[in-house]
DNA sequence: AAAATAGTGTCTATGAGACACTATAGT
DNA sequence: ACTATAGTGTCTCATAGACACTATTTT
């Protein structure tokens, strides 16, 4: 959630005030320091920018149903829209590129580090949020199950499931869900930004090594099948698909195999990047 | 260009200041209406937001050489970067959407409406503007080039050559020429934009109908190929390329043809959206 | 007639999908 | 032995690329 109040004793700090008897217009043929130091940046009205980031995960804890796409959220204790779930952000510092301020709030929101992380898209609606001009620049994040095991004890963040009401890359608003059936209301625009992260991933997915980040380090490819169905919201052909891997050159065999399985243990492969191209 | 003087004598405007002995953090059971009164968004500090955007097209007036890719761009009159070139741009309104602002300045500053705009990417390195923090949230449009042929007449704006130095998807930096081998340098981070935008055309041509709107409404097979070609930096095989085109149900044919050449003139088609999928 | 490009028919290589079959674990 | 999934081999079909050939305009 990028709506956080704000803390209670902090007044803006104001751009000094532009020197008086130099118009910075005109045809001025001053030195670039010297026109610099005569702007005045606040002259135009600035909307305040967050950043908002969409975590996702595949949850295959489940053994008995499909894996299925998920998303964190956090319910909102404040107005507006409160008791809306709403995705960690934050506001972005002056200091702190828009990357950084992703990164810095999957740290503080979710305890996560060194995740696959990538801009999405900036959504500025004039009316988007009710306490005034807000843009927010929304990022989406890959991770696998196991780094959100202990997510609840360090946050009050949930991991929910994802319920994309479209097929392919129509894209559209996304809900989550609370429990079977059970849409999980989600504040602002979210639902938007939550549906352009599943649109992205969807069409990063063929064609660049982004399944990988939703798995552990090593993996079966049913797995990584898995990930990929959990994404795409359909099955897809088991033969074209290991074909389609293992001719890739980014699948590694580790020797190992699957430990305590019920049936004949899969090879475990890991993810290598590609040496050309 | 986002990076304007500022107009004389307007001052920023201020937010109204959050009424005193009510502070909204804290667990209070105001009502939304009550909590957003005394919300202040100006508590956070804010920073300046523009839009840019990159205006592309395919040069096809010259008939000697193979067409090629090409942007507008404006020579910057004023500090910082004076000299350079930029990409059309601005201060993004308070009270207009993103959309709304990349619409307006092509509008204002190339005399151009209706054409395919799209969101591209935001950049907010704290450095790229050494007037302070300013983000940009940049956009790329598409034209034929029979709509820039008055470009000149209506602005200060140039029609120049784009060259890409990477192959395919790879991405990075792109320049524009002043002529053949003469490269024109760029002012602040655009031609980090430039080549974003680039990429992301690369990357939408093959699955989706956006090299139509480089062409006017009547066009043959063979222009359309000149367009991709183009665009990819690259030739593609004729024959496939056709039968993709024609097998995409994407084109309709007119019955006229190809006025005035010296050999066989082509068929002209027309671009006509999918009725089904 | 010559030149130049538009447009068609056909062969081949490649990759996806389908399916049959074998392999290997737990029970 | 039975069951469930892993993994392999082979066939077919769709599509891209290559190439030969025909068609139609201006000069």
């Amino acid at each position: 959630m990028a709506h956080r109040p704000p803390p209670p004793p902090a007044r803006p700090r104001r751009r000094p005030p532009r020197p008086p008897g130099k118009p910075p217009s005109g045809r001025s043929r001053d030195t670039e320091e010297a026109f610099l130091a005569g702007y005045d940046l606040a002259a135009f009205p600035r909307p305040s920018v967050t950043v908002d980031v969409v975590l996702l995960t595949v949850d295959r804890t489940v053994p008995t149903s499909a894996p299925r796409l998920h998303a964190v959220a956090y319910e909102r204790t404040e107005h507006p829209d409160r008791h809306k779930h709403a995705l960690p952000g934050g506001f972005v510092r002056l200091d702190e590129s828009l990357d950084q301020a992703a990164a810095r709030i999957l740290r503080d929101k979710a305890g996560l580090e060194g995740l696959f992380v990538e801009q999405l898209y900036t959504f500025g609606a004039p009316q988007r949020d009710p306490r005034g001009r807000v843009l927010t620049v929304a990022y989406y994040a890959l991770v696998g199950p196991e780094r959100l095991a202990d997510l609840a004890l360090r946050s009050s963040a949930r991991v929910h499931l994802v319920d994309v009401p479209w097929a392919g890359e129509t894209g559209g608003p996304v809900d989550l869900l609370a429990g079977p059936g059970e849409p999980l209301p989600l504040a602002f625009d979210h639902a938007d930004i939550l549906g352009m992260a599943v649109k992205r991933l969807r069409g990063k997915l063929d064609y660049t090594p982004v399944g990988f980040q939703l798995l552990p380090a090593e993996f079966t490819l049913r797995a990584l099948q898995d990930v990929h169905e959990a994404v795409r919201g359909e099955t897809v052909n088991k033969d074209s698909f290991r074909r389609r891997m293992l001719a890739g050159g980014m699948l590694e065999a580790t020797g190992e195999r699957e430990p305590a399985t019920y049936h004949r243990p899969a090879e475990l492969y890991r993810f290598v990047k590609r040496s050309s191209v």
